[in-house]
DNA sequence: CTTGACTCTGCCGTCGGCGTGAAGGTCTAG
DNA sequence: CTAGACCTTCACGCCGACGGCAGAGTCAAG
């Protein structure tokens, strides 16, 4: 397929997936008239590189681990072994971190709104969102709501997400 | 206290903390000299600050949402009324989507990594990270590991964790 | 008084993942 | 053949939370 599908069908853009390329995340063949020409597995991989993207990891990290994709399993002891395990090892770190830290300020968030909720949080979206009781914690809370209304130019920002806070 | 020790009990750089009032966050009163003092509610503000900053939020919203935090319940409905809760729902909600994103990142990276383990991943740091059974997910993993053996500069950045992917 | 640590106000630099044209080829339905 | 949709390669712009530096003032101790 060309650009143009492999963007509506990833939720990409054009220039994202051009950019990917140039990051050597995707290396299409190319017709002769220039053309880039996709394969079915890249739809896969597109999806891999955004989700890992928006995990805050960089370009070249996810340059260096994305081969192992393709099959669930990948070459045995080729590319995935060296020191390279250790800087997955330190992403995932760095990931369980940002979700500790994403916990915490929700919290916060709850605590400041916690004082009362009118009726007007309908407007907010959808997905009640605010905690139920105005004590404990609500250990639920499901997640994954709904495309949230956004109104922006395009609504396929991605926006990576850094965070080395110490915080002692 | 002036800006260093609050910089000190913080974590935070004096460059960040004059920022923060640069950004409304803040408010220290001035001597007469000019320099600014710090009262001891500001080391809470502050660790606040970077607990939001950390989420993603961007400084005009922690800008508007910050006042309702000195007493443990606000001034009533006050300034924590009307469509501003809408916009902490939607913060609430943007935190909430991004942990998924993060933990099916993280569920990618242990994927990838799932294959094999050798001995040199107590090199990454600690905490063994991978998955240890090599089937389903695990789903324990405490978090919060310890400083994550960084060597740069200064180890006290954040950095924001911006995320509006719509991924279908 | 002097020294050294600390602080002040500008102000420019940075970094990553794209957005956004501009200027020009390619493809295909009618 | 032609229009229009799609594609190509530059190349600059952006954004937010600071980092870092320069030049100058302040403060406490000896």
């Amino acid at each position: 397929m060309r650009i143009g599908e492999l963007a509506r069908r990833t939720g990409a853009t054009p220039r994202a997936l051009r950019y990917y390329e140039e990051q050597g995340l995707l290396t299409p063949e190319r017709r002769p008239s220039g053309y880039r020409e996709y394969g079915e597995p890249d739809v896969a991989a597109v999806h891999g590189i955004r989700t890992l993207l928006a995990a805050g990891l960089n370009s070249a990290v996810i340059a260096e681990i994305l081969p192992g994709l393709p099959p669930p399993g990948s070459r045995g002891p080729g590319p995935t072994c060296p020191e390279l395990l250790a800087g997955l090892a330190a992403e995932r770190a760095r990931i369980t971190r940002q979700m500790d830290e994403l916990a915490a300020a929700r919290a916060l968030l709850d605590a400041i709104m916690g004082a009362e909720a009118p009726s007007s949080v309908i407007l907010a979206g959808r997905e009640p969102a605010g905690p139920s009781a105005r004590s404990s914690a609500g250990p639920s809370a499901r997640s994954s709501a709904g495309p949230a209304v956004r109104a922006e130019p395009a609504g396929r920002k991605l926006g990576g997400a850094r965070s080395r806070a110490v915080l002692e």
